[in-house]
DNA sequence: CCATCTCATATTGTATACAATATATAAAAA
DNA sequence: TTTTTATATATTGTATACAATATGAGATGG
């Protein structure tokens, strides 16, 4: 083999799998964005990116289109690329599609909800309600990240999952810098609870408005712990 | 000016406008795939692209990494790009997925209906009873789109609008190819009547009941289409 | 006849050079 | 002082060379 190494060394962490660079780097970028690393609005400048990353622009570009494409940064043609800026119609938007879409999933899920599912989401259910008293916001998002996620597989409805979850995740960044109302946390759980007894008796119209109403109530939760916590839509970089 | 232009003619329907040229090749591709010019699991070779558009291979390949993040291709690493692959469950889900947000735009929309906005829909709904014996399929989609258009705008949730729209290309596109049912034309027409009374009457339960309906029927009628015209799910390239 | 290996070819992936465009700074004119 | 213009710099966009990987055809061994 003739190979001309003429590159500096490359970032091991980068390169190290099989997977390409321009898919890791991707993937990279939106786990930055998503754990809120990147805030709404931040600059994506290619130069900055390559030397984070210690990669050519190349690969760099690829990835940024491909955030472009699934809608988490907004790309200015010969201006720059910058973390989408999320304003309050969007999070209310958000809201009411996820209230429709969990109230289309409990009518596809309930009926074919076995035993086993149930307890399963029961358990979630019960761990759940151990670290109510945590106050951790990461954590709940997690174990109701599972919780929800059964009620999901049950509809077998992969392209609502996929639709929800592509945007969804700047909601939950939102969510863990803000955090949930004094009371939210528990109110949370009992709508949790109202929600398996519908299914358990397998009362779709009733699991739909709870689904419904549930998305409701954290809307209006978050946009007020917004409200108070203020510092909202500050620090703008680029409109 | 001491430009050194070594390479040759470039495209100029591609290069023309100040637009990059990856923003136009990646529309024209889309257009490709939702026209039906490039068939589900077609094979997008780079090297093929460059030709037709006349241009090196980067562009090509950002294009591409959009239209991933878009859902309407799919990249297998080192392998290649593919036209994104619909089957039943896909049109499935998405029909399901149509009828929940359509509902919940009929919630959210009928508090802001106002006289014109009425009016223009009525327009619209004689528009298309007039073509209503033409039987082109295109028409129809295109008048069609127009009138679900406006119960959209009521509704003020552009997110929903966009996340229906990204994929909602490819179910227009079969719906091209294998046209309605005998019967189904006429039974759109007094569908759409029944969602425009709803509206005339506020009845926001009935409107999402219709509108859930209207969904349903659309699928049962695609699907079946497609298994009368079979043809189906061949001419594989690669799965 | 079948499986496996080798190697040529095709295709995708990355780095770099350079071009085009936008942004910022400073000088000139009003 | 304000506005405009010129110029330099920074940033994005495109083409090309080359590297890495996958694919397929023929050879080799069982």
């Amino acid at each position: 083999m003739t190979s001309t190494v003429k590159n500096a060394e490359i970032n091991p962490e980068i390169l190290s799998f099989g997977e390409p660079v321009y898919a890791r780097v991707c993937e990279h970028i939106r786990q930055d964005i998503l754990s809120g690393k990147l805030e709404a609005g931040f600059r994506l400048k290619i130069h900055g990116l390559c030397q984070r990353y210690n990669v050519s622009q190349m690969p760099i570009r690829e990835a940024l289109q491909q955030l472009q494409g699934e809608g988490l940064i907004v790309i200015e043609p010969n201006r720059g690329a910058y973390v989408r800026r999320v304003d309050e119609h969007f999070i209310k938007n958000m809201y009411d599609i996820r209230g429709a879409i969990d109230a289309l999933l409990a009518r596809l899920g309930i009926p074919n909800l076995t035993d086993e599912s149930l307890e399963k989401i029961l358990e979630i259910q019960e761990r759940y309600e151990e670290f109510a008293h945590a106050k951790d916001t990461n954590v709940f998002l997690t174990i109701n990240k599972q919780f929800h996620h059964e009620f999901y597989m049950l509809a077998d409805n992969p392209e609502a999952l996929q639709i929800m979850e592509r945007q969804w995740g700047l909601i939950d960044t939102l969510r863990a810098k803000y955090g949930f109302g004094p009371t939210r946390l528990i109110e949370i759980m009992s709508e949790h609870r109202e929600l398996l007894e519908a299914y358990e008796h397998r009362n779709i119209a009733l699991a739909e408005r709870i689904a419904r109403d549930h998305c409701e109530k954290a809307k209006i939760d978050l946009l007020q712990q917004i409200r108070d916590k203020k510092g909202f839509d500050k620090k703008e970089d680029r409109p």
